[in-house]
DNA sequence: ATTCCATGAGAAT
DNA sequence: TTCTCCTGGAATC
């Protein structure tokens, strides 16, 4: 499932690749024929997430469009794009290793499994063959004929297909898939915590709502960094890998973690997910180099600190990666070094 | 072939 | 807390 950097991702390859185009919009499926008949030959003027929220604006302008496509990808949801693609060069370049190694379909998965050789649910730039890719290395965009079938019939059960002149972009599995009014969208954003990669507000006043109001909770911050109103787009990776990498105890309230320490947090959240969006895999293990950063990027066990590594030795300290739940999800931790 | 489980989250109990 | 949404790869039978 994806946490903030897959959507961001997502976001990204729309503005590439639709903002800008007038859009067919079916429900093949058939349980969004309402919604999509509300979109269907408008023009996408704008892409944005909102943590783990992407919001697709039609017609109107890109600063305040007439109505937007709000998608929640949920546990199992993903976008599949196909056709005459180019990638957006902020999530280019260090994709292409985990990219090139693949080769046989055309299309790029947004997210989902297929990806990885480890199953892992995380997105790439998959199965381009190589001469597409250095096309798309390159910059230049596609045409159709060189794409082969377009547009290819949808597989499975798709919410909905968003289709333009040259690409074609299929969802299913979404938790959330509706359209918005303008002052839908600013509900939505205004129930979301700070966001580091939106473009909703500075990062120094994101950082600053971040702290206040983890500061005054007497909840545990491994409940707060799961808390979309609190820091929006952390999921359950990101925030075992962020207390692990604070050393700091799940269950402490945030209100007696000291304002420095949430601070810290806060930045190492920015670090973490710029990491993500750029590689499309939550790196949480940074700073590795050849060898190490290859094994890190083709497998899952040599990715984090402690996530899905109940039982085995902590990385730093040999303790035993602990399992517990919060909250109805899994939380890891090392009570060796998390205090 | 069948069951399990997942990077989510709102509703129901 | 548990259920539900309802996809798909991995694990299990």
């Amino acid at each position: 499932m994806p946490e903030g950097h897959s959507v961001h991702r997502i976001a990204r390859q729309f503005g590439a690749n639709f903002v800008g185009s007038r859009a067919a919009v079916t429900s093949p499926q058939g349980r969004f024929e309402v919604g999509a008949a509300e979109l269907d030959g408008r023009t996408i003027t704008s892409s944005e997430a909102i943590g783990k929220h992407l919001l697709l604006g039609f017609d109107g302008t890109a600063a305040a469009p007439d109505r937007v496509l709000h998608v929640h990808l949920g546990i199992y949801g993903a976008w599949d794009f196909a056709g005459a693609i180019s990638v957006d060069p902020t999530i280019l370049a260090s994709t292409l290793a985990v990219g090139a190694a693949r080769t046989g379909q055309t299309g790029m998965r947004g997210v989902g499994g297929g990806a990885g050789t480890d199953g892992e649910h995380e997105d790439s730039i998959a199965s381009i063959g190589a001469p597409r890719l250095a096309r798309l290395r390159a910059g230049e965009r596609e045409t159709a004929s060189e794409v082969g079938d377009f547009p290819p019939e949808p597989v499975g059960q798709v919410r909905v297909r968003i289709l333009t002149a040259a690409a074609v972009a299929d969802l299913r599995g979404p938790t959330v898939c509706e359209v918005l009014e303008p002052a839908q969208v600013r509900a939505l954003a205004d129930r979301l915590g700070p966001d580091p990669e939106a473009p909703t507000e500075s990062r120094r006043r994101a950082e600053d709502r971040f702290v206040a109001r983890a500061a005054r909770s007497g909840q545990a911050i491994g409940q707060l960094l799961m808390d979309q109103s609190v820091v929006a787009g952390i999921g359950n990776v990101y925030r075992a890998e962020l207390l692990f990498r604070a050393r700091m105890d799940p269950h402490r309230p945030g209100n007696v973690v000291p304002e420095d320490e949430l601070r810290r947090l806060w930045r190492d959240w920015v670090k973490l997910l710029r990491i993500g969006v750029e590689t499309g895999q939550m790196l949480t293990i940074d700073g590795l180099r050849g060898a190490r950063r290859a094994a890190a990027l083709a497998n899952r066990a040599d990715r984090h600190w402690v996530y899905k590594r109940e039982g085995q030795p902590c990385r730093r300290c040999g303790t035993s990666i602990a399992l517990e739940t919060m909250q109805g999800r899994k939380l890891y931790w090392c009570s060796g070094c998390q205090l």
